[in-house]
This record gives C-alpha cells, sequence and structure tokens, in this order.
DNA sequence: GAGTCTATGATTAGGTG
DNA sequence: TCACCTAATCATAGACT
C-alpha cells in the first residue's frame, strides 16, 4: 500500500514474502487488538506457515486463543450446517428468540438482586460480602457510591442553605477506591 | 483513522460501536486475505460479539476455519462433537434447555423483586432525602459510606488474590458515567 | 536478515441523505 | 440502520543501511 500497487498474488520471492509477512503480520495485530478494544469483543487468530504442521502466530496469545476456541467448540454447530431446511430455519429461529430473552431476563434479574442487596447493605444486616460474586460487589458499589453523592449532594444544599452551620469533614472527598471499576449496563435500564 | 484520532478503549454507543465493528471488521478481514494471499499461509480469526450467545464472526468460512483449527494443538477434535448428535435433535434439546432456563430465571427474578419491595415496605424507610433532617442524612451518609469501603475493600481483597481476571473489561478505567444512572426504584418507595 | 525512512496508497471517523 | 462521501490518519512497498 505504498509507493506501489501491489498485485495480489503470493509473493515469489522468498526474502521479500517473509519481509512482508512480517511487516503486514504487525499490521493485523494492530487491527485486531483495535477491534476488540473498540468493540468488545474477545477475538483471536492463528497463522500456520506454509506446509507447517504446528500453528505460527497466535494471537492475543495461546491460552487466551484456546479460551475463544473453546467457545468456538462448545457453540452449538448450527453455523456448520450449510443447508436451511424450514424446520431447521423455524427452530434456528426459536433458539434466537430463547435466547435473546433469556438474556434479558437475566440481565434485570441481576439488577433486582443488586437493589435487594443495596437496601440489605443499608440496613446493616444479612450480608455476607464473602459469598458475593465479584460482578455483585461491583455493582453493588456503583449503587452504595450513587447514594452517596445523593446524600452529599443533599448535605451541600442544606449547607447553602445555611440550614448547616459546620462544614461537616464527615465524608472522604476524592475519588473512592473503585475508580477503576467499569459500570457500564449495570444501571442502564435495559431497554435503551 | 481518519477525521479524528480516536481514543482507544471501547466504544460506549451502542450504534456507534456496532457501526465500527462492521467497517473494521471488513478492513481486517481484507487484512487477513491480503496476507494470506501474498505470504501463501493458512489463517483463520474468530470473532465472538460481546453477549455470550452473540453472532459470531469467522473468517475465511468455518469449515476452513475449522480445518485449521484441527491444527491447534490446544484443541482436542472437533468432530466428536459433530458425531455425537443430529441437527434436528440437538436443536430440539436446546430448545427445551433455554425453555428450563428461562423459566427458572424469571421465576428467581420474580422471587428478587418481592423480597426488595417485602424489605423497603417492612423499612418503611423509602428515603425521600427531601423529608430527611440534617442529622438523618449525615448519619445515612456514614452509614452509606462505610458500606461502601467495606465493598471496596472486598473489591480489592479479591483483585489481590488473583481472582479476578477480568478478560472481559469488566474492570475499566475512567471516570464513571454518573448522568446515566437509573435510579428508579431505588429512590422511590413502590407506588403507595 | 533486520531496522529505518518516506512517498504513497489504503483505511476509516464523522457526517449526510 | 444502511450506503456513500471525503478529510484525515494509518500502513506499508521499495529503497537504503
Amino acid at each position: 500500500m505504498a509507493r506501489k500497487r501491489v498485485k495480489l498474488q503470493r509473493i515469489l520471492n522468498d526474502a521479500h514474502r517473509r519481509a512482508t509477512f512480517k511487516k503486514r503480520l504487525k499490521g493485523l495485530t494492530k487491527k485486531a487488538s483495535e477491534l476488540a478494544t473498540l468493540c468488545g469483543v474477545d477475538m483471536c487468530f492463528m497463522v500456520y506457515g506454509e506446509g507447517a504442521v504446528e500453528v505460527t502466530e497466535v494471537w492475543p496469545s495461546v491460552p487466551e486463543a484456546t479460551s475463544v476456541l473453546e467457545r468456538f467448540k462448545a457453540m452449538p454447530d448450527l453455523e456448520r450446517y450449510k443447508k436451511t431446511t424450514n424446520l431447521e430455519g423455524f427452530l434456528k429461529e426459536s433458539i434466537n428468540k430463547l435466547q435473546k430473552e433469556l438474556h434479558k431476563v437475566k440481565s434485570e434479574a441481576d439488577k433486582s438482586e443488586t437493589k435487594l442487596l443495596l437496601v440489605e447493605a443499608l440496613d446493616g444486616r444479612h450480608l455476607t460480602f464473602e459469598r458475593l460474586t465479584v460482578e455483585q460487589l461491583t455493582s453493588l458499589a456503583r449503587m452504595v457510591d450513587a447514594r452517596l453523592k445523593i446524600v452529599n449532594n443533599r448535605l451541600e444544599e442544606l449547607r447553602g442553605q445555611g440550614l448547616l452551620l459546620a462544614p461537616t469533614p464527615l465524608l472522604a472527598k476524592g475519588p473512592l477506591p473503585h475508580d477503576t471499576v467499569d459500570y457500564t449496563n449495570v444501571e442502564k435500564p435495559p431497554s435503551q
């Protein structure tokens, strides 16, 4: 893609071909990495050199690629079948709908569960943090933090109205230690 | 790569992310195809959408990818999986499983929601901040703050134990999208 | 071979219909 | 959502060390 337009066919000269491979592999890796990051998807790729029996290049890494491949392996092999009979199409669609509904209901269930946890947390009872999953904790932290901010805002408001004389240094200022948490999709209403 | 340099992080806007995915997947496919042709290598790649069950992109095609994958040592036999079932039986079974799971999850969601409402009702503490006194607010803030610290400590602990590998961007950097938070049902008492 | 350089072609972000 | 447009950025072929 530079200096000259290249003909899309196997490069015959060995050295040239290897050099090009190296350059372009680097480029492909970058592109793959960007796609995965920007779009939040899992992916992997594998390259086998000519006639090689073993894999030559694996991205992002063998363990990660393996984990992605496990999903390929475990995936219902729907896509592997070319023919689409009416029955099959119908069944596939049914599965699709069910999967979507399941996903939706699951996330709603999660939300309810989180709200419940928050209420319990506020009451200071029933909470055994050791038993909570990381997801629950993360989402709980998010909700508690949101609550805290509301309370603080309200306090500020009251101070502004002169209802509160002393500037209570009650609450720690600054970012809380969970600024590394991504709460995307935890709070948003599902249908948006 | 155009108009503006893009920040290398998950695109939050759904439509935007999907559009970018489509464009870049096309680009990646072209690059992969060029590499394979120019350098005479076999390769394949796979992309999994964010939802566990979402669409899977496979290049160059499932059969070809499969043939490449079979050379991937870490991955045991795909054929075995295919043999175990005929398509229709497999699909029907999938539907059955999904329906059962859906039912289960639905009733669990119901239970959670009910429990939450009960707790709120019993406490009669619906946190209408406007009506609370400064003392109440202060004490609430203290409580919430304390709870938040516990949650965060627990999260730190889990991270320290390496229990949180976060292959998915569960934990991301950056400020939180507070304005996108849905406080419905959290703040207000259920309709009385 | 492996780096580095850079002119140039390729890709794409953001906008529009 | 899709298809197209185009400015702007990016990737890389070929030359050179």
